[in-house]
RNA sequence: GGAGAGAUGGCAGAGUGGUCGAAUGCGGUGGUCUUGAAAACCAUUGAGGGUCACACCUCCGGGGGUUCGAAUCCCUCUCUCUCCGCCA
């Protein structure tokens, strides 16, 4: 077991000590004014260091006095060893007193610094709703099917693909059923996805689908969003809202050797989100489910490799998108749309012809040492000294949206037209 | 669900109150030897905090206690394994 009240710190501290000023910078691009509470912090830190010093000292005058006792017990000299006993006794007050603050430093440090969000990097544009999101690439034509076009819902009703009745029956609104050419449909990009992720180089896992607390705590889903995730009280396991947390938990804990990096993971899972608090026209049809499917991909490198890895994977999703036909945009996103977690994230967006509207299908994000820092993933470096890696990941891709994307987009006269490039996983070409 | 065993460094595995951060083996790293490699031999090899660097401190599943002193004794929690039962 994590002991989580000593492991709950984000950002790295020793990062704050020489970029104070950096990270004020940063944090105001998410509309965060953090220079008095960084100020705190580095005085806080300052005062354990120093309680600590005093503490070890303590310790050691402590350590030494208990051998020379021992040491004059073997030679018989039982009265001088008496007589330390009282100066230990004193220490020892000493010692109780020093720890108590050296706790107390310490849990207000950490709910200092686990207050802080990670630090923007200098590409993300400042900002605070949507709005702000800063669109960097578009690729594809939107369909334009006039006001014939059906919104997936219907289109998947009436073909019976998808039935959102009978998951309403078994289940409960968000857990739909996956019929005939609607399950093989799924099936097929499932596959497609692990394939083609698995061509760039990322390794394929099935991890479980329930994690336990550690785990929970190491992505940072817990404590802060426990409400988002079912829970398994009895057995105190969480059912992962994706496939990022135990594929990155993997990890917890391990120093890695440089040449086993960069490690590039990916894996197929099914999602359970209990999305408190969601209505309306977010989640109708499979715009947002309570169970989804979803193909990851999760990296970890060395710092100075992160930002080409982020790059490589935003490549790598893009042409996904692009095999299967789907217009799509890539957005940076701003400071203020950003998830708690992120130094820099890139969302897409498919167009759904019949909404009319953009979906979210992925969301890659550069994650710096916020993750492994808690989680404690290093490696060794040449110099031999174990350091933080930098973590990312990105769906590649989440499912339901993509699915609602190609039945409205690609409806037609003679019915759904699946892209090429999945036929040899569909067997079907047309629905 | 019932019964029992256990949790020590990358792994295996000693260690029942002081000189134990921890024997030994394997693995890793460096070297000797060799044309090269293997073998053999020698040396080195846990993590975190702290420091310019040392010193020093902490950690033997988690928490608490006894003691001048705990990997070792006591309490408690968690987890793992084995056998039986049930079952895909």
């Amino acid at each position: 077991m994590l002991n989580f009240a000593k492991n709950f710190i984000m950002l790295e501290i020793s990062y704050l000590r020489t970029n104070a000023a950096e990270a004020v910078t940063g944090l105001r691009k998410r509309g965060i004014e953090a220079e008095q509470a960084i100020a705190d912090i580095l005085r806080l830190d300052e005062l354990r260091r120093q309680n600590q010093n005093e503490l070890d000292q303590t310790l050691a005058e402590s350590n030494k006095l208990s051998k020379e006792i021992g040491m004059l017990f073997k030679q018989g000299k039982g009265e001088e060893a008496n007589a330390l006993k009282n100066r230990t006794a004193e220490l020892k007050e000493k010692v109780k007193e020093l720890q108590q603050e050296q706790e107390q430093l310490k849990s207000s440090l950490e709910q200092d610094l686990v207050a802080l969000p990670n630090v923007p990097i200098d590409l993300v544009p400042d900002g605070k709703t949507p709005e702000d999101n800063l669109e960097v690439a578009r690729h594809g034509d939107l369909p334009n099917l006039g006001n014939t076009a059906k919104p997936h819902w219907e289109l998947a009703e009436e073909l019976k693909l998808i039935r959102f009745d009978l998951g309403v029956k078994i289940t409960g609104a968000g857990f739909p059923v996956y019929q005939g050419k609607g399950a093989r449909l799924q099936r097929a990009l499932i596959n497609f996805f692990l394939e083609e992720n698995i061509k760039a180089g990322f390794e394929e896992y099935q991890p479980p689908l329930m994690v336990n607390e550690d785990s929970g705590f190491g992505t940072g889903q817990l404590p802060d969003k426990e409400g988002q995730m079912y829970h398994i009280t009895e057995d105190k396991l969480y059912a992962i809202p994706t496939a990022e947390v135990p594929v990155t938990n993997i990890f917890r804990n391990e120093i890695l050797e440089e040449s086993e990096l960069p490690i590039k993971a990916t894996a197929y899972s099914a999602c359970f989100r209990r999305e408190a608090g969601s209505y309306g026209k977010d989640v109708r049809g499979l715009n947002r489910l309570h169970q989804f499917d979803k193909v990851e991909v999760v990296s970890l490198t060395k710092p100075e490799d992160s930002m080409a890895m982020l790059d490589s994977m935003v490549d790598h999703v893009a042409s996904l998108l692009n095999k299967l036909e789907l217009p799509y945009r890539i957005l940076r996103l701003c400071g203020g749309d950003m998830g708690f977690t992120s130094a820099i994230t890139y969302d897409f967006e498919v167009w759904s012809a019949a909404q009319e509207r953009w979906l979210e299908v992925s969301s890659v994000s550069n994650f710096k040492t916020f993750q492994t820092n808690r989680m404690k993933i290093r490696y060794r470096g040449e110099d031999k000294k174990t350091h933080l890696l930098h973590s990312l990941n990105g769906s590649a891709l989440a499912l339901p949206r993509i699915l609602a994307a190609l039945l409205e987009n690609n409806q037609g006269p003679e019915g759904i037209r699946i892209p090429e490039v999945l036929h040899s996983y569909t067997g079907f070409e047309i629905i």
